[in-house]
DNA sequence: CCTATAAAGACATCAGATGTTTCCTGAGTT
DNA sequence: AACTCAGGAAACATCTGATGTCTTTATAGG
């Protein structure tokens, strides 16, 4: 299987070296076809697997097109990656999120706006009145997170702790947490990461996020063990 | 573009869903196509997006069988990603190295075996010696690095800042040094690294880890602003 | 100048044929 | 009984051509 695979690595290579620029436009696939040598199919293929991984664009009745490229296209795949991560390794993905949550917090605590704190207020308000409607504490929580880490103004960072706390990931957390009777510990460990990034502190901001994560931690471990 | 999209969403979903486990065997392209009501090509193209993604293994004159899942794997493809992205995001990239690298070459001082020890002071001994060719300096550096962020034992960690240290982006680097004739900066900032290991002192390895990536990220800066 | 329709261009999908590779079976041999 | 190897079946790889559908653009009419 060398000539779709070829075909793949060559338009990667041609983006890659500015050749094909963001947002540019690709000949099309009867031109690409006879460029590269290769049948429709293999062009086809080729083009499906970039644009599965957000560096195509394909638009139908128009044209293919490079993506921009941004970071939170391209690291896109990494969620479904960790989606499919079997059970016995989610434990390695919560090392690495024991490892950059805190410091991405802690990031986050200088450079947060007045804003966005308000924003995370609000969105601990909301959590606290969704205190029984599970499904609702999970969206907050997951929007809670995405709002602190987008405020590193990293996108890369953001789009990476995205894909590390997968959809699945998190309602196992917050299923062992609801079964344990703990979901009030989790509120307040975020109202403690809040207050720590109102104060702008962080070195608090860290320990927060860090104490929040172990204990995401241990509720997995809980969940995974038991089943 | 839907009919190829669904293929590739309801492969994927019985793959999570276990019905399809690691190892097991795909119904054959012409059984899938008549399942999914879809043709052929439609069932290459989604199996085509998969194996790209290192989620199914296609072996021609045999069947295509789901790989291991393992996050080596898997994370394959972060490594391609940053290899796309644009030159303005990867100090991005740096900013999250630093805050992971320190993390993980911590947690490997508590966890290296001498055996892995003797091999980081190998791979030292070779750097030295290769001090003035470039090309096997910059591989000497991939493998110190692999080598310590492996001690960890976390696959996915290993996985991930491999992808986050692009070939591209440490040729880079070092290009950097070596134009600023500060390669020997470098080495002393591995032989750091090397001692704090090598007393198992996580706070030191943590603390000379970032120094060094500090230190990779201020000459990517320079190469970046130079360009 | 605006609008609606027609035509052209491009991707989406399908169907069928042929080439290559791998695996397995069975005949023949030792 | 075990081994070897040729043959065939199964499965993926690739190509070709036709048809459908959507988008964009050009054009004719108001």
């Amino acid at each position: 299987m060398a000539l779709t695979d070829d075909a793949i690595t060559r338009l990667r290579t041609m983006i890659q070296l500015g050749e094909l620029p963001p947002g540019s436009r690709l000949p099309t696939e009867a031109q690409l076809s006879t460029q590269m040598g290769i049948s429709r199919s293999g062009v086809r293929e080729a083009v499906k697997v970039l644009e599965a991984a957000r560096v195509l664009d394909v638009r139908r009745g128009d044209g293919t097109y490079v993506t921009s490229l941004a970071p939170r296209l391209l690291l896109e795949g990494l969620g479904v990656a960790v989606e499919l991560l079997r059970d016995d390794t989610l434990m390695e993905v919560m090392e690495v999120r024991r490892m950059l949550e805190p410091a991405a917090t802690g990031a986050a605590a200088l450079r947060m706006s007045d804003a966005e704190l308000d924003e995370l207020g609000q969105i601990l308000e909301d959590m606290r009145a969704a205190k029984d409607d599970a499904e609702r504490l999970i969206g907050y929580d997951a929007a809670f997170h995405r709002t602190v880490i987008a405020a590193t103004g990293n996108e890369t960072l953001t789009s990476l702790l995205d894909g590390l706390s997968g959809q699945t990931l998190r309602a196992r957390v917050w299923r062992g947490l609801i079964e344990g009777n703990s979901a009030h510990v989790t509120l307040s460990e975020h109202e403690a990461i809040y207050l720590a990034l109102r104060s702008r502190d962080p070195l608090l901001a860290q320990a927060s996020a860090l104490l929040h994560v172990n204990t995401s931690e241990s509720w997995l471990r809980t969940v995974l063990s038991a089943a």
